[in-house]
DNA sequence: ATCGATTTGTCCGTATGTATT
DNA sequence: AAATACATACGGACAAATCGA
C-alpha cells in the first residue's frame, strides 16, 4: 500500500509495487495488468499518477501498454540475429534466408511536404511532396526494426494504391515502376530510442538501438528512397561485406 | 508556432521546435531555455504539455533541468562526425580529409594464443599466437574510439618492433611486409560500453557505443586482422557507399 | 456490421511542495 | 524574505483504439 506521509513520491512507490509484482512471478511476461483507473481506485490515487509510475515502467522496458486494451508485462527478446546489409538485399528474403520468419507491418501512410531534411537527402525542391511509409519489421513475430521510409512521390506517382497487398517495397518498385533499386549509402549509429520507437519496438527507453540512414536510388540514378531504421539494439546486428570479385563469402572461407 | 489542427499531439510539435533550434544553433550548449511557463504562454499551450516536451527531451539526452533553475540545452557534441568506412579507409587519412585533426594512441601490445572466437574470425588453429594491439584513436584531442586489434603472429612476424613511431598500422603492413589490406567484413552493433571502455573513452556508462567488428585481409586473401572497435555514441556516426560494382546481386543469389 | 463499454492518449485547470537565486 | 522554476498530485474533458455483445 502506499503511504501518503513519508515523502517519497506515490508514483515512485508504485512503481516499486509493480516491479516487486513482477520480480516475485504475481505478475507473468505477457500478462494484463489492472487498468489505470483500477490501478488509482485500489491505490487510492489519481490517474494520472498511475500513468508517471506505469510510464516510467515503461520506458525501462518492465511493461508496454496498447491503446484501447491495456497494459502489460514485457517479455523478453531472444537471440541475436546477423543481418547482412547489402546494395540490394531486401527484408523478407535476407531474414527467410537466416532461417526465421519476417513479417511487416504499415503503421502508417501518408503523403506530405518533404521535410528539410528529407528533401535535402532526396535532393528534392523545397516543397515537393513525399509519401511517408512506417512500416514494422517483424522477425519470429517480435519487433526487429522500425523503418520510417521517404519516397519521392514525383517518381512513383500513386504508390499508396500498390499498398493493399504489401511485402515488400523493392517488389512494389519492380513491378509497378520497372525500377529495380539498390543501396547508395548507409549510416550507422548508436543512441537511444524516442519514445514512440521505443514503444513499437517493445524495448525500453534506456537502451541503445541502432539508427540506419539509408538511401536508394533506382538504376537510373534517381534517388527513389530515404530510410530511417531503427533496429533492437539487443536483438540485432548488421553486417557488411566488401567484394573486390565478384566472390563474396567465398573470400572468407577459402582462406589458406 | 504550433498547428492545433493538424492531427499532431502538441507536445510532439514543440518537441520538433526545440530540437530544431538547437540543431539550427538558436539555442547553444548550455544555454537556459525559456521557462516552462514562458513556453506555454508563447506558444499558446498548457505547462503540462510543455512538460511532457521537455521531459522527453530530456530523456533523450538533448536537455536536462535543474529543479529551482531552470531548463538548459545538455552539453553535447552537436557536429557528430561522419566517419566513412570503405574497404581500405585509413584513420588518419579518413580524419584528416574531414578536416579535423587525428591522433593515435597504443594502450596496450603484446603476444598471446588466440582466444576461441579470435581464432575463428582469423581462421587460425587453436593453440596458435596473436598479436593483440589496444589503440585509443582521438579526433581533435578527444577520444573517438577504442580498437581492440588482433593479428596473426605467423604472418607477420616481429610486429611489435615497428611500433615506435606509430601512426598507422596500414603504414606498417605496407612498408614491412609488402601487404595492401582491405577490409572484408565489417558488422555494426549498439550496446553498451564495458566499464575500461567508458573510462578510456571518457563517457558515462549508460551512454550507448557503437561497436564495430571488421575482419582485414591482404591482397592474397590472407586475413591479417580482426578488429573491436567501440565508437563514441555521440560523437560518431559511420558510413558506408556502394558502389556499382558491388551489386551484381552476387551475394543474393550465392546465399546457400 | 454496429454500437457501447473499456482503456489508453492528450490537454487544460488548479493547488501545493521544494529548491535555487 | 521574496520571486522564480521545477516536481508532484488531483480534477474534468474529450479523442482514439480495442473488443465484445
Amino acid at each position: 500500500m502506499i503511504d501518503k506521509e513519508n515523502g517519497i513520491p506515490y508514483y515512485r512507490q508504485l512503481m516499486q509495487i509493480i516491479e516487486h509484482q513482477v520480480a516475485s512471478g504475481g505478475l507473468r511476461e505477457g500478462q494484463q495488468l489492472p487498468s489505470i483507473l483500477e490501478f488509482g481506485s485500489t491505490y487510492r490515487i489519481n490517474r494520472h499518477t498511475v500513468r508517471q509510475a506505469v510510464d516510467e515502467l515503461c520506458r525501462q522496458g518492465l511493461l508496454f501498454k496498447v491503446r484501447g486494451r491495456g497494459t502489460f508485462v514485457a517479455n523478453h527478446p531472444l537471440n541475436l540475429l546477423e543481418y547482412k546489409l547489402t546494395a540490394r538485399n531486401r527484408f523478407h528474403q535476407t531474414i527467410a534466408q537466416a532461417g526465421k520468419m519476417p513479417g511487416s507491418k504499415i503503421l502508417q501512410a501518408m503523403e506530405l511536404i518533404a521535410p528539410e531534411e528529407v528533401a535535402t537527402a532526396l535532393n528534392l525542391a523545397p516543397g515537393e511532396k513525399v509519401y511517408l511509409l512506417e512500416i514494422l519489421r517483424l522477425v519470429n513475430d517480435q519487433p526487429f526494426l522500425l523503418s520510417t521510409n521517404y519516397l519521392p512521390a514525383k517518381h512513383l506517382p500513386g504508390f499508396m494504391n500498390h499498398l493493399c497487398h504489401f511485402s515488400s517495397l523493392f517488389a512494389i518498385y519492380e513491378q509497378h515502376y520497372g525500377i529495380s533499386p539498390q543501396r547508395v549509402k548507409a549510416t550507422f549509429r548508436a543512441t537511444f530510442p524516442r519514445q514512440p520507437e521505443a514503444v513499437t519496438l517493445k524495448i525500453p527507453a534506456n537502451m541503445p538501438v541502432l539508427k540506419v540512414e539509408s538511401l536508394l536510388k533506382s538504376q537510373d540514378d534517381i534517388l527513389i528512397q530515404y530510410t530511417i531504421s531503427c533496429y533492437h539494439g539487443d536483438l540485432s546486428k548488421i553486417s557488411v561485406e566488401w567484394q573486390e570479385s565478384d566472390d563474396a563469402g567465398g573470400v572468407i572461407r577459402q582462406e589458406r
